[in-house]
DNA sequence: GAATTTACCTGACTAAAGTCAGGAAAAATT
DNA sequence: AATTTTTCCTGACTTTAGTCAGGTAAATTC
């Protein structure tokens, strides 16, 4: 009915319509927005004067200004870092953290508002982490993290849901689970996770022994985070790792009723390979060799 | 892994950051943002000027001199309301068209760069729908409307496909449309239709014999306006205007895999009748008299 | 060690946004 | 017909936001 590009700015709208009425009840504490602005930040953990400066794009001297503002207002104490005398770092005090708060459940109350009044609240935050990580896609990254970090924990535990539930058995996420962090941490292998804005999105484990062989484990994608090119970065960072940890050749198993995995490494230099292992759910094999 | 109102702050903060964006490209086309923004909303036929005060949320000094500003530019003509003349309406020129269509265009391509970035357009499409839905709920707007309107097309399109697939068969939306409008349109029904900023999320038709008996038709609501109540609005004002046209008896027939709909009638005063129709895809019958 | 760069600050500005009191004209109410 | 209310306007403000040209001290580079 509406064109698509309608249909998205309908989304702007009605978000910058409510964001719009965040802002003005912002204004309702008695501080003007941009002194709020600089407030969430520091509280949002960003200490460093040229951090603050850089993520709210303000100009050096209008920032100076703000600081000044919240200084002489005590809720926040400045002070030269100890590394480079001529940086500085901002500090909430317990006045300012206190002002920071208000903000928080001021934020958090107008989001519950938003999310109760609709009774099937779990499509609801599907959608809205679906659009966030499409509009946030550049700001989407992948690090390293331990192998039993809980973060780690949620994206294998989805995995092993959404294999189950493809599959239609049931996994102990828990069998295959923790006897393996040895392998898929530094020196011998690597985990990564992909994060946007906060948000687990994906991740990719890195099996080694130690040796010039190297097995990819648990590609996951939250359906959130598909389409956008992820499981490519993904696959591509884990290759470098994978030089680096001096490996020369990779392999995987996987189903093949995973459709977008099988895509995914026979368009990206994956060979199929022989069965090299008894995993009953394991259908295809493949190699590939890192040049 | 994150809560869910972190969840739904996630999704404010990659909208304001994109909207954000276009404001400042707004600006770039060398116009003050509250002068844009009052172009656009002319543009966009809020054209009275107490409309715009209040859509815009600005203070009468301030949207007075704003006007006067695009006026001195030669982008709106201001002319006294022929039937209230205390109120005034503003047009745009030919150049305020011109003016107004760059900021169009702009905005179409921002929105046309995030949507063609994702690969599944149809589900970012429907979370947006869904979402834009829920934060625009106080905005969702019912008026008749005839019933031959393309919009009721889409919706009753829509409804059957659904009943279709729900039940396994395939429906002719042509088979029982057209020749019925007679009996959906005033003096004899009447056909609702819901929409929540321009999109058709709901619908539902009052078919009259200009007796005292009238029937529900296909009411359907779409996915992204599900739980928000509105079924029972629609059917509230289904009966106000069935008590305006002289009805005081409404009967109506269902399928019994439509428990979301048997749920309303059942909560809202409906009592389960005989079969009164040979519909072979009917399995319950509902009577209510007004009162 | 001199020159340059970086990080932040200050002062002097302009532009934009928002507020408030009042006032004229038309419409609605009494 | 008199009063009140509504709608919009104007003028005189204040606050907030943003810009720009220096200036100082620390760090880096040459």
């Amino acid at each position: 009915m509406l064109d698509n590009i309608s249909r998205f700015r309908r989304l702007s709208r009605a978000v910058t319509t409510q964001s719009g009425a965040l802002d003005t009840s912002f204004l309702g504490l008695g501080r003007p927005l941009g002194s709020a602005r600089v407030l969430n930040a520091i509280g949002h953990g960003k200490t460093d004067v040229s951090d603050l400066r850089e993520y709210l794009e303000l100009d050096s001297g209008l920032m100076s200004r703000l600081l000044r503002g919240l200084e002489a207002e005590g809720l926040i104490t400045v002070e030269s870092d100890g590394n480079d005398a001529r940086r500085r770092v901002a500090q909430l005090t317990p006045a300012g953290r206190d002002a920071f708060n208000q903000y928080e459940s001021l934020s958090n109350s107008a989001a519950e508002k938003v999310l109760t009044r609709y009774k099937d609240q779990d499509s609801l935050l599907a959608a809205m982490d679906l659009i966030a990580t499409v509009l946030g896609r550049d700001h989407i990254e992948i690090a390293p993290v331990d192998p039993e970090d809980p973060r780690i924990a949620y994206c294998v535990n989805q995995f092993y849901d959404e294999i189950s539930s493809i599959l239609g058995i049931t996994f102990d996420p828990h069998a295959s689970g923790n006897p393996e962090a040895d392998y898929l941490r530094p020196p011998k292998g690597v985990f990564l996770l992909a994060t946007s804005d906060g948000l687990p999105i994906g991740c990719c484990g890195l099996k080694g022994q130690g040796t010039h062989l190297g097995e990819v484990k648990r590609l996951w994608l939250s359906s959130a985070a598909r389409g956008l090119g992820l499981g490519k970065r993904l696959m591509d960072e884990i290759e470098d790792h994978a030089r680096k940890l001096g490996m020369t050749t990779l392999q995987l198993d996987t189903n093949g009723r995973l459709h977008a995995a099988l895509g995914l490494y026979r368009n990206n230099g994956w060979i199929e390979i022989d069965r090299y292992n008894d995993n009953p759910y394991a259908e295809h094999f493949f190699e590939k060799q890192l040049t």
